[in-house]
DNA sequence: TTGTAAGCGTTATCAT
DNA sequence: ATGATAACGCTTACAA
């Protein structure tokens, strides 16, 4: 079988627990015994075997991770983050994914405590009062990222929606647009949905834009729910401008715009929610709300195992959202006020 | 501390023993005292230390995943195709990414190692033969994803970059194309570069198309190496149409032929590789050669545990790629024939 | 500086 | 059908 601290410690002459000191390099030892017993580890090929180490102290340096679905490069990027922070911190990354409806989200919580997870991190998963108190019973600290849990007891870092919205709806309003769409947003989400849905009323609103409920589509912020959007817009009434729930959705409204032969930005401006790769990599490159993802991942993993090695709790942040001017909103100059 | 069989047995007045055979489902226990065990673990909120587990029975019920970024939504089908599987059969996945270059594989891999994983998975890092032997005398089965090793010493399952390469091509040929240039392979790369630029040119030769260097543009698969090859052909020759070594680097020269104000498809065919969200989200949508990433992370996560389980070898396998029509291509119909 | 030995929470063998 | 108990590979008092 594998070789263990005790063919070492033969080899070395020396005991187990000579063996396990260097090997951790805890000190108390001559430097003639560290050499003997590194030299016999190299030759024996020796690797630590951890969860017997993690048996004994409790502590398995592992963090895991629950995400909706890992396929969208939205979550690729949290998860380099996360991942690139463990790895500084030596600790490991146990993933899983816990559906798109975060069915599976019990039984994902319940795999990270057997294995005895040092930390959890939640991405975009919307956690209700029970499971919000099912995970504060586990005691294993956990933190939310891109999400919120009812009532904000457990600490999460995301984008404060609500103000994004809000700074796009403005930009629009500053490049001269009065009739402003909002495309996408899911009303029964209250992470993302109702928050971006707010922040785009009160600003029209503080804009003294008469509301106009009929440039409101929802959706589930998918390319498809784009495609529907513009198809409604079409059929109904146009505006010069949209702010849509995410990239997906912005692509979906360009690319239906593009069957309609209406042009983006000419005679429609689109503004996106993400910053995805799709947004800058598609022609004309997307004007869109940048959400730093894996700043959110890495810095979200260092809160995390900061609180595992001191005990204190996680306090919430907002993180910072970015603009990113782009192609396809109409600047001002070139823009005929209505 | 948290709640072990010892409190169990102790409630429901029964030994560890018991304890361990009716919560791992043995058989050997009467049912009134598999009733009284398992009311004292949901009474007390049992969660088994897997940790323990791994120890004594020598195996951890996870499988490694090393990956060179987790950040393209390329990666993250397969992750998923791998962790679904996994969840399927009982097993929890632990990731890892190993930096651009593969630097970090060793570090990756001693990580496994050390955690003890029953099986590791390797995504598109090419394998010299130092490595290779590395991983077979760790003892851990390996499988190969989308990429494979120096001598295929290791299974592996991949599309046939020859073959899909070779089939774009004919596919631009048959629609009566004849100045086709390749973008953004990279032919120092053993596993995509090198067969890729083959099958183009082995195509072009079975076709009787003279070639015609100058309209190779090497790079690095990367949206930039697209707009860069862009560039080059802009002050060399502008081929009719392009096979490009990735929808990134398709995306690249599409975003600079609209700069150069050159339409695509109809000044310029182009298609893409990998099939990425970016190839359906973009408008026009691409032409692209489908690489079936979820599946190849599902299949392989399969073969693994298959070869965990009963101690088989794994067999390399081929994935079938496909040819995705979209709207980057000219079609035939409309094509003047040079 | 080094060794002895008791545990960590399970499983599994051997009795009963 | 059930119970003792010896492992599993490591860490960590406590001794020496």
């Amino acid at each position: 079988m594998a070789i263990t601290i005790k063919d070492i410690a033969k080899r070395a002459n020396v005991s187990t627990a000579t063996v396990s000191r260097v090997i951790n390099g805890i000190g108390g030892y001559g430097s003639d015994t560290r050499n003997r017993v590194l030299a016999a580890a190299q030759e024996l090929g020796y690797y630590k075997n951890e969860t017997a180490t993690s048996l004994v102290t409790n502590k398995t340096k592992t963090i895991g991770i629950i995400i909706p679905n890992v396929s969208t490069s939205f979550y690729g990027n949290i998860v380099t983050g996360i991942e690139d922070v463990a790895y500084d911190f030596g600790y490991s990354v146990i993933l899983t994914h816990a559906g798109v409806e975060g069915n599976r989200l019990f039984d994902s919580l319940k795999l990270m405590v057997n294995r005895r997870v040092d930390g959890i991190i939640i991405v975009s998963i919307y956690l209700n009062k029970e499971q919000q108190q099912m995970i504060r019973k586990l005691g294993v600290p956990t933190i939310l990222l891109s999400t919120i849990s009812e009532g904000n007891r457990l600490p999460y870092i995301k984008v404060d929606d609500y103000a994004a919205s809000y700074h796009a709806t403005q930009y629009l309003v500053n490049q001269g647009h009065q009739k402003i769409g909002l495309a996408g947003v899911n009303q029964n989400d209250q992470v993302a949905g109702q928050p971006r849905l707010a922040g785009y009323r009160d600003c029209l609103e503080k804009n003294q834009i008469l509301r106009d409920e009929a440039l409101i589509f929802f959706g589930d912020f998918s390319f498809d729910a784009g495609k529907r959007a513009m198809d409604y817009y079409m059929t109904h009434e146009l505006p010069t401008a949209l702010v849509c729930a995410s990239d997906d959705t912005a692509l979906g409204i360009i690319s239906m715009a593009h069957q309609y032969k209406i042009l983006v930005p000419e005679q429609l401006s689109v503004i996106g929610y993400d910053d995805t790769s799709v947004a800058w990599m598609t022609t004309p490159p997307l004007t869109t709300i940048a959400q730093p993802f894996y700043e959110m991942g890495a810095l979200g993993c260092k809160r995390l195992i900061e609180s595992v090695t001191t005990n204190q709790e996680i306090r919430s942040e907002i993180i910072p959202f970015e603009l990113m001017e782009r192609q396809t909103v109409l600047q001002r100059s070139n823009n005929p006020k209505s």
